[in-house]
RNA sequence: GGCCCUUUAGUCAAGCGGUUAAGACAUCGCCCUUUCACGGCGGUAACAGGGGUUCGAGUCCCCUAAGGGUCACCA
């Protein structure tokens, strides 16, 4: 690195989705290069031909661009190190491989596919460390020039040492060694042109001048090959920091489908990106002090390197949740009608008031998909299980119902104004008069008008979002269902 | 299985040789109250085990155990 501007990459291979640990490391990675007001790269590995997944790409823009993270470099908007696909890019590692051979540090090798497998199940069987052994290692100059002409595939492999040992420093763990004899050679080149991603990611960093590599922990056993390979050409390495897995909730590397895994899902599911933001940064990321919520400017400008963490943590979407629902009570009455809006068509008609229906819901909602259950009532009355009317705190029972509702609906009747002020006044004046408690009153009245025994706001708020005329309309029916109960 | 990493409550986590071992989610109880929720108050709950080093160890070292990762012409 000639000079020390931080630079970090988010190498994505395409596949159609991103996982909840691929967006942390992304974050992760924007962070630790915006907070010394460094470069953060987008690059797309690629290099996989058989795993090509149309749209792919998008998805990550996509991505990026909903939870805020800004690149300053990649493919859509280029940058001085393009181009930033690592298949637009596929001239330049062969030169660089052939590089290796001239110095005796790769070679080619001519053995096919069966012969490799060969090898597999016999290391299999053998209960040994599969690792290649080196066949195509002494061939004479003569014969690879031969084969070469011939037209016969090939790959390039990496001559590891097979003595000594490869310490290298890791930002998070610290230093980490391993016996040279551990490391195999390793293909660069495949037989169908393209580079490895072993091979590609230390060519594509050197030459991005990438100063940290972020990258899971996964990575640990594989980077000593690379820094090999950053020795054999004589590079500076760049500072490893690489980040503890996140694992689902029985334990096991988040990584295939497994609950809300995928960032595209949680946003189907009403979670808001900056809660899911915010969320995922501190599974494995702590400041040391008592905060718990960012926005992305605030954590631009306090993440630290030092706060990630080396244990691996666990996926559990109850905190999640819980911050989620935060998110949404901190929201505007305004804002929260603009995003609870949708969810509310799903299940009522566009007569009902939103605004009423909104802050009576807000403090309830955790995530968004709750709403459509937690409203539909407004929309039909159900009917009423009238063993519903029993409250033993509120002391209610079906006889008081049968009481009290007549008196509601007489009151209801003659009432001008309706709304949240003049019912709260009906009712409690009503209870007054009765010489009863409030919520001898307002039980039947909010089991009548939704048929539910919880819902989602008190008797008072229902009648008002309902209005007069349903609200009468729903009385007078419970109080019919009511008369033909003995009891 | 070899190698590598990790190990504070159910979960996220603070701690960096001397603390009554924070805080948050979840859970439980109480209060508020027109149900539920919100809010307020409080409770239960943790240093994986064993050896060292040290006056003193969650913090340093070693061993064991458990969990995870990795051993591809995938990234």
């Amino acid at each position: 690195m000639s000079h020390n501007e931080v630079r970090t990459r988010y190498a994505p291979s395409p596949t159609g989705f991103v996982h909840i640990g691929n967006l942390r490391s992304a974050l992760y990675e924007y962070l630790i290069a915006k907070v010394k007001n460094g470069k953060f790269i987008l690059r797309i590995e690629d290099t996989d031909q058989k795993r090509y997944v149309e749209g792919a790409v998008d998805v990550i823009y996509d991505t990026l661009k909903i939870v805020g993270i800004k690149h300053d470099e990649g493919p859509d908007i280029g940058g001085h190190y393009g181009p930033y696909v690592q298949s637009e890019r596929k001239h330049l590692y062969l030169p660089y491989a052939k590089q290796l051979i001239e110095k005796g540090k790769a070679y080619y090798c001519f053995c096919s596919e069966e012969r490799l497998e060969d090898l597999r199940v016999k290391a299999e069987k053998a209960k040994v460390q599969n690792k290649y052994d080196r066949h195509c290692l002494n061939l004479s100059k003569e014969e690879i020039q031969r084969r070469l002409d011939a037209k016969e595939p090939y790959v390039i492999r990496q001559l590891m040492p097979d003595t000594g040992e490869t310490t290298y420093n890791d930002a998070v763990y610290g230093d980490i060694t391993f016996n040279n004899d551990v490391l195999e050679d390793q293909i660069l080149i495949k037989s169908d042109g393209f580079p490895t991603y072993n091979f590609a990611n230390v060519i594509d960093d050197h030459l991005m001048k990438i100063s940290h590599v972020v990258r899971g922990s996964e990575y640990i056993t594989s980077t000593p090959k690379y820094v090999l390979l950053y020795e054999a050409f004589g590079w500076e390495p760049p500072i490893f920091v690489h980040l503890p897995l996140v694992e689902k909730l029985g334990g096991g590397k988040l990584s295939k489908r497994s609950g809300d895994a995928y960032f595209s899902d949680l946003i189907k599911a009403g979670y808001l990106p900056e809660a899911v933001v915010n969320f995922i940064v501190l599974l494995g990321w702590s400041s040391g002090t008592e905060q718990e919520f960012y926005t992305l400017s605030e954590l631009e400008k306090v993440f630290d390197i030092k706060g990630i963490s080396k244990s691996s943590s666990v996926y559990d979407t109850d905190k999640l949740k819980w911050m989620n629902g935060e998110y949404i009570r901190r929201k505007t009455p305004e804002e929260f009608v603009k995003i609870a809006s949708p969810w509310i068509d799903k299940a009522l008609p566009d007569t009902l008031d939103r605004t009423k229906i909104c802050s009576m819901i807000q403090k309830r909602v955790e995530v968004l998909s709750e709403i459509p259950d937690m409203v539909k009532f407004l929309k039909k009355a159900k009917p009423i299980d009238i063993s519903l009317y029993n409250n033993e705190k509120s002391k209610c029972n079906i006889n008081e119902a049968k009481r009290i509702l007549p008196i509601i609906r007489d009151k209801i009747v003659a009432m001008e104004d309706f709304n949240h002020e003049s019912i709260y006044l009906m009712f409690t004046s009503t209870a007054q008069e009765l010489g009863v408690k409030n919520g001898l009153v307002m039980w039947p009245a909010r089991i009548a008008l939704s048929g539910q025994l919880v819902t989602a706001g008190g008797a008072v708020e229902i009648a008002d979002v309902l209005g007069k005329q349903e609200t009468l309309k729903r009385i007078d029916k419970a109080i019919k269902q009511l008369e033909k109960t003995d009891a």
